[in-house]
DNA sequence: TATGAGATCAACT
DNA sequence: GTTGATCTCATAC
C-alpha cells in the first residue's frame, strides 16, 4: 500500500472506504455544502471534517473534479516517527496508534487546519509502495446507510486494521 | 469478552 | 433539535 507520511509522521496505509456523491454514506451525497466542498473541488486535496464531536476524520480527495468521490483512511501501519505518535496518542502499543479514523488523525496531528490541503505538499508527503499487496475488501464499518456496500479495502493480513476483514 | 454510555460540535432539518 | 464515516472507559457477564 502506498505510504503517506504528515509533517515525517506516519506509515503504510492499510485500510480505506470509498465514498462518492451517489453513496447515501457519503457527505457528497446531498450536494456541495460548506464542509464537503473540499470533496467537490480537485482529486489530491485533503477532505478532514469532525466526527461526533471529538475525533477529526481524513480524507483523499479522488477522480475527476466534481464527482465529489473520497476514500476515508481508516487505519496505516505506522513507520515513521513512532515516539510522537505514542506521545500525542497517550498509548504505546503501535497497533493501537492508528487503528481507526480518529485515533490516526490524533497520531498524525490531523485536524481541520489541514482541510483542503494538496496530497503533494508539506507537511503531507506521498510515497509509492515498494511491492504490490494483497487487497481485501469487506463492507463498510461505523455507517447507517448503505451499509451493505463492499467499498472497504484492506491489506489482506495486516495487524494495523481498525477491525480484521472476514476470512477470505 | 461484551455491551453501553459519555464526550462534544458542526452541519443539517 | 437531531445526528453522526468514533473512541474510550466502565460495568456487567
Amino acid at each position: 500500500m502506498i505510504k503517506v507520511l504528515v509533517d515525517g509522521v506516519g506509515g503504510r496505509i492499510v485500510e480505506v472506504e470509498a465514498y462518492h456523491h451517489t453513496d447515501p454514506a457519503a457527505h457528497s451525497y446531498r450536494g456541495e455544502t460548506a464542509r464537503n466542498a473540499v470533496m467537490f473541488g480537485p482529486p489530491g486535496y485533503v477532505y478532514v471534517y469532525r466526527s461526533y464531536g471529538i475525533h477529526w476524520c481524513m480524507n483523499f480527495v479522488c477522480e475527476a473534479a466534481g464527482s465529489a468521490s473520497a476514500v476515508l483512511i481508516r487505519a496505516i501501519e505506522p513507520t515513521d516517527g513512532l515516539p510522537r505518535m505514542r506521545r500525542r496518542r497517550g498509548v504505546s502499543e503501535p497497533r493501537l496508534l492508528c487503528s481507526g479514523p480518529g485515533r490516526l488523525c490524533e497520531a498524525l496531528r490531523v485536524t481541520a487546519a489541514h482541510n483542503g490541503l494538496a496530497l503533494d505538499s508539506p507537511p503531507f508527503q506521498l510515497l509509492a509502495r515498494l511491492k504490490p499487496v494483497e487487497i481485501v475488501v469487506g463492507i463498510r464499518i461505523g455507517i447507517t446507510k448503505a451499509v451493505d456496500k463492499p467499498w472497504r479495502y484492506g491489506e489482506k493480513g495486516s495487524r494495523f486494521l481498525s477491525k480484521p476483514f472476514p476470512a477470505s
